[in-house]
DNA sequence: TTAACATATGAGCCATTGTTCATATGTATT
DNA sequence: AATACATATGAACAATGGCTCATATGTTAA
């Protein structure tokens, strides 16, 4: 048989905690929104290029040839770290330079870095 | 013609920035890591997951309940967050507790929150 | 040991996504 | 205007990943 767990053992003990917790988790549409931030971290070509841009800021074939990829595959992940609203950019003749946009990135970084460290 | 950036003339200019970065950089392995374990937080069933456990421990079928998700796919996700080293567990007759092993996830979550209500 | 409950797991399906390739857009120089 | 360089973008392909379904494992009680 299918389980059916709207009326089990289990569930009945802890309904106290399961209403608790569902009244103080936060809103649907923030929680997708801290999910997709993650998403866009999510990437080890992305985690490069953020790392990159953590030195000093860049032009496109530069971030390229750091991480040695191709011009396109980095535009295309810039585009979307760009539609984040994590890196800026600043066009001087036919290079565009491109930068970090936000000070919350160097925080999760480094927590980051501490946990996968210890 | 192909383009080929190994000699052009923006990345003739910027070479020392270019050294300079890939220099700097963290050792590949770092930022593959770093990339695991943020895609280990780009999901939102994980994510609220993880929110919900901010609260209080909670067995499989009260995450389930508080998500309005199957157990199976409840379980699934706890494995993967298990495997990341980010929840703990503790058995209590049929029933098994998980809670949050790692102090920097709440760090994390705190600024990534900041980052998306800007 | 049999039944019932709680959780874990493997296979399969569908959707998402990162890269490549080709090409388009934008800018400066001649 | 024509060429060259820097960047952006669309289509296509392969790979990854989350959920479902069925079933297995683990635990307790009768």
């Amino acid at each position: 048989m299918v389980h059916n767990h709207e009326h089990d053992a289990c569930c009945e003990t802890h309904t106290k905690v399961v209403e608790k917790v569902a009244r103080e988790l936060p809103d649907e549409e923030i929680l997708y929104d801290v999910a997709e931030l993650f998403k866009v971290f999510g990437d080890s070509t992305r985690v490069r290029i953020i790392c990159a841009l953590f030195e000093s800021e860049m032009c496109v074939c530069g971030i390229a040839e750091v991480l040695g990829m191709t011009q396109s595959a980095i535009s295309h992940q810039l585009r979307v770290l760009k539609q984040a609203r994590l890196v800026k950019y600043r066009r001087e003749g036919k290079t565009v330079f491109y930068s970090l946009a936000d000070a919350h990135i160097k925080t999760i970084f480094n927590q980051a870095f501490e946990h996968v460290m210890e």
